[in-house]
DNA sequence: GATCTATATTGACATAGGTCGATCCTGGAC
DNA sequence: GTCCAGGATCGACCTATGTCAATATAGATC
């Protein structure tokens, strides 16, 4: 019989794992999650009746210092999972909901209960 | 009547945000996969057939040395992400099934439509 | 125009994090 | 026991990042 007992360390693959450029697209969305502030500060944002915050809302709610607040706004902007509008003197900010929800459909992907064939 | 114009920046709340102790722990989680090579890692142990990889495996699939593979590991270990096995002389990683589905189930509850009540 | 307020940007600082080479540990083979 | 191979740990390096005070910008009001 041909089966190698324990000389082989390796098994078979059965999908494709992510390639680069798509593991960087999806790293640089999940380290801006990847911070507590900027986490409370996507609730808070979703959490508002309207569904948007202006950046006032925000300051309060951290002891944090408003540049500090300003800076994890423009880092969650900068990956698409917020955008800001202004009006007056106040800037306003809401979720972008198709990003959270793409990232929430990769993560199951990734499983091997759900995202494979045959399990 | 008593409705002021736009004098006011804020809007009321319609749920809770996170509290300080949960948006640390998931940022911790989010902050895990916050690194292409972290999540090839994961996606790379998904695709394998009986659902791990060898640490052989994993390091062939990278031009890194072993010492970053084996600090990538770890680091996925430390959050619940992966657990790993010793059996003869290689070491195998698995997923830890709650763990990815947890966070994808997070991830819409902040989201305004499908998070909140009326919409 | 001047002035005030809300927000963004800049620059500096300290800490965290990714990577490597060198070394250590563990288990199997001899 | 010795030796070797797979993997983990250590220490050093450099870059990235979170934070602040100071400053700049934009809009509203006067």
């Amino acid at each position: 019989m041909p089966d190698l007992p324990l000389l082989e360390c390796c098994s078979p693959l059965a999908g494709e794992p992510l390639d680069d450029q798509r593991s960087a697209e999806l790293a640089r969305v999940f380290k801006a999650l990847g911070d507590p502030v900027r986490l409370r500060i996507l609730s808070i944002v979703a959490a508002h009746e309207n569904g948007e915050a202006c950046v006032c809302d925000l300051t309060a709610a951290f002891t944090l210092s408003q540049p500090t607040i300003s800076h994890h706004l423009k880092v969650l902007k900068d990956v698409g999972l917020l955008t800001s509008e202004r009006r007056a003197s106040w800037v306003y900010y809401r979720l972008v909901p198709h990003a959270l929800a793409e990232l929430s459909a990769v993560l199951p992907a990734v499983l091997p209960e759900s995202g494979r064939a045959g399990r």
